[in-house]
DNA sequence: GTACGTGCAAACGTTTTGCAGCGGG
DNA sequence: CCCGCTGCAAAACGTTTGCACGTAC
């Protein structure tokens, strides 16, 4: 349930969160930035400030509720897919695919110099 | 030679990217961003502007004598690097460290979407 | 009641662009 | 001589922030 997730997170079930988060967890898997899901609550007749989403997206990114992809100068992109999986980035289409675990992996993950911890790894492959 | 590189890149030798040019390729390879550029630039007391830093990087990474490296969001950075590695990035540092290709390849590469071809692929490793 | 969230507009940092003038080929 | 490059300032872009008000808990 969304608002178990938003709790179990420490986040305050505000409207505009809950209905944010309906969007991005409803239906399948989803790419997006800020100003997709502006549009998305446009489309629906509400109201809610862009600055908001920005920080709402922010915040879910930071409790671990989405994911954050760097691919392209400028722009953040988030995924609602928390598991391990990278990415095929279609630079003229400006699509994200989704490459399956089980497709790809490294050899060995090299060893992070001292004192530092992995924290995460993304594997973006540009297509054309 | 740097104007040969210039030359074979169909690039024009101003004495402004003759003089980014010899920063970027004197000396061991190097990570850096359109101000630190032009940073060096100030120190030496030369006048290039930041918007000739800014398209020179720009074409210099599209003729491929540059690379562009995308890990942190709102800003560019570039490698004198080509050939094929990779990179850890201390998100609290903001430094990036080269990951040698011996250390680190796919398993497999996995197909691309039909009618695509692979352009390049970037592993980022996020440390802390 | 209080700390946190929201909306707005304004600020921010990075990058790009329009345009007049310069200079390489 | 022409087209590409430069410098400057201004615009553009995505994102963040300051502040007054509102609301979850």
């Amino acid at each position: 349930m969304i608002k178990q997730k938003l709790n179990q997170a420490g986040l305050r079930l505000t409207s505009q969160r809950l209905r944010i988060a309906e969007i991005l967890f409803s239906g399948p898997p989803k790419h997006f930035t800020a100003e997709h899901v502006y549009e998305i609550i446009q489309k629906q007749n509400l109201n809610i400030s862009l600055a908001t989403i920005y920080n709402t997206l922010r915040d879910f990114s930071k409790k671990r509720l989405i994911n954050e992809i760097i691919f392209e100068p400028g722009r953040n992109w988030y995924d609602t897919r928390l598991d391990d999986h990278h990415h095929f980035y279609n630079k003229k289409t400006q699509k994200l695919i989704d490459i399956k675990k089980s497709e790809i992996s490294l050899k060995e993950m090299p060893n992070p110099p001292k004192g530092c911890k992995i924290n995460k790894y993304d594997v973006i492959i540009e297509i054309e």
